[in-house]
This record gives structure tokens, C-alpha cells and sequence, in this order.
DNA sequence: GAGATATACGTTATAGTATAACATAGCGCA
DNA sequence: TGCGCTATGTTATACTATAACGTATATCTC
């Protein structure tokens, strides 16, 4: 089920772990060879199990253009915003944004449901160290 | 190289013509099935090449949430609206939204690249038919 | 026309991402 | 105690994508 971010089993906890450790998204086959490490014989549906669990509490997001996935708070509409050259990925809120597309899409017709909104670019931090 | 969209080698325009035909985004291997069908013996690179070209060429886009791939002119800034009702999918061109995220984004000294922008939810025409 | 270069294509193999299906263990509780 | 629930383990497989290498063909240049 849906759980609540208020327990979470080892497994998600684990991986909660690594993605937090990590300064990037991390693909579900470097988790798994994390957990290897740590643990021995782990297989892949365990770590799929954790982050679909972890994702349904709103802790992490499945970066879709990275395939990948990220400690990103689930600000849930919410714009995902990744630098191409240190591979960090943050959460923006953007309530005005997110508000008038989906007034743009209703006076269409179109009944909005959920959004993947995803910007690749370059940071502040690595526009600096090229300047 | 990236081409560009006046001419398109035959491959290419087999699998734009199957992209054209289905009302919802193809998977890879679903347009490997019918190209195999079309023509005998045709492996995933024959495919996979195919569509790289015809995204280089602005012709169709990967619908990143869906792993599939549809023929939606590459409004590039754009916005992608899938209905998950019937499958269908378009592109919305929203200029004024993605200027306002680009400024938001500059201003925090992030310089974009590129976006992709997926919004999922149900389409006028199945609110219709449910109503 | 011979050779050089470039592009597309074919072919084999493999890498990388994700889930189905079934078995087991532990917990809370009627 | 026995039932239902959740998490977990385990095996196998499905699905998505690319590497690497060879061949054919067209074009250009000398």
C-alpha cells in the first residue's frame, strides 16, 4: 500500500541511504551493487520493491530522463531540475507555472493528472568553476 | 549527423509510417515487430537507428515516460500532453509558460538546456464517452 | 578509372532496466 | 492456534538500448 513516510522497512531504508549519500541520481543497478556490498546476495526486485515504496511515500522520484532515481522530495506537481555537468538534481516548486498550465490544458479539455517536468542545463556552482 | 527532415533514408520513413498509423506512442520493439513483419529479418539497431534520425530531424519525439516513441513535431521548447485513456498524444507549444520557467531558472543562475515536459491525464474526448 | 572518404545498413552479441511468479517468514489479532 | 497481512527472498524472464564489427554504395578527387 500507499505507506506514509512515518516507518520505513530496512530495505527502503537502505536505500534511502545511498541516494542520500550520493550527490546524484543513482540507477537501480548501482543500488544493487551497493546493497551487494553491504550484504551479500540481494536481487533486483528487492531494490525495485524499496524504491517503489520509497517513491509512493513521496521521499524519492524515478528521474525519467536519466532513468535513474533521486532523494528528491516528491513536491508532487513540481519541477525537477538537473545539472548536465556535477549530476545534481533538485526539487524547484513552481505553483504559479504548474497552476497556469493546467488552466491552459482545462480550458481544453484536458484533465490533468500528474506532470514529469524535467530541465537539464548547467548550475550555478559549475558555470563558476568555467568561468 | 543530425539531418534534416527533407530527406529520410528508407528505414526511417518505414518506421515514421508506423508511427503515423497508431494512434498512441510505439515502443521500440513494437515497431521492430512490424518492420519484421513488413520485411523478414530486421534486428533493434536497424530500429533504434531509425529513430535517432528521426528525432535528430525533429520528426518525432521519445515519450520518456512512456519509453515509447511518437511522431510529435519536436515543439522543442514544448510541452507533451498523453492521455491515458486512449493513448494519444500532443504537442502543445506554451511559450509564455517555459519563459517564465526560464527566468525562474536564470535567476538562480542555472542555465537551461533542455526540457521535457509530460503531462499525463485524460483528454476531452474520453471524459466525453465517460460521462 | 583507382583510391579515399562518408553514410547507411546488416549482423551478432551484450549491456542495462524492470517485473512476474512463487515461496517463506514474521507479526497482530480474532 | 490459526488467519490474514506485509515484507522479504528467490528464480526466471521480459523489456529497452547500444557496442562493435563488417559490407555496400555513393561521391569526390586526382
Amino acid at each position: 500500500m500507499g505507506q506514509s513516510a512515518d516507518h520505513l522497512t530496512s530495505n527502503q531504508a537502505q536505500v534511502l541511504r545511498h541516494l542520500r549519500a550520493a550527490n546524484a541520481p543513482m540507477t537501480a543497478y548501482q543500488l544493487l551493487g551497493r546493497m551487494q556490498n553491504d550484504r551479500g546476495a540481494v536481487a533486483p526486485p528487492t531494490v525495485y520493491r524499496a524504491l517503489k515504496g520509497l517513491e509512493e511515500a513521496g521521499l524519492i522520484r524515478r528521474i525519467e530522463t536519466l532513468r535513474a532515481w533521486a532523494p528528491v522530495a516528491a513536491i508532487r506537481p513540481g519541477v525537477v531540475v538537473i545539472c548536465d555537468d556535477c549530476g545534481t538534481v533538485r526539487g524547484v516548486e513552481a505553483p504559479s507555472l504548474l497552476e497556469s498550465l493546467h488552466q491552459r490544458l482545462a480550458a481544453e479539455g484536458f484533465a490533468e493528472a500528474r506532470q514529469t517536468i524535467e530541465v537539464h542545463g548547467r548550475c550555478g556552482d559549475c558555470a563558476e568553476d568555467r568561468a
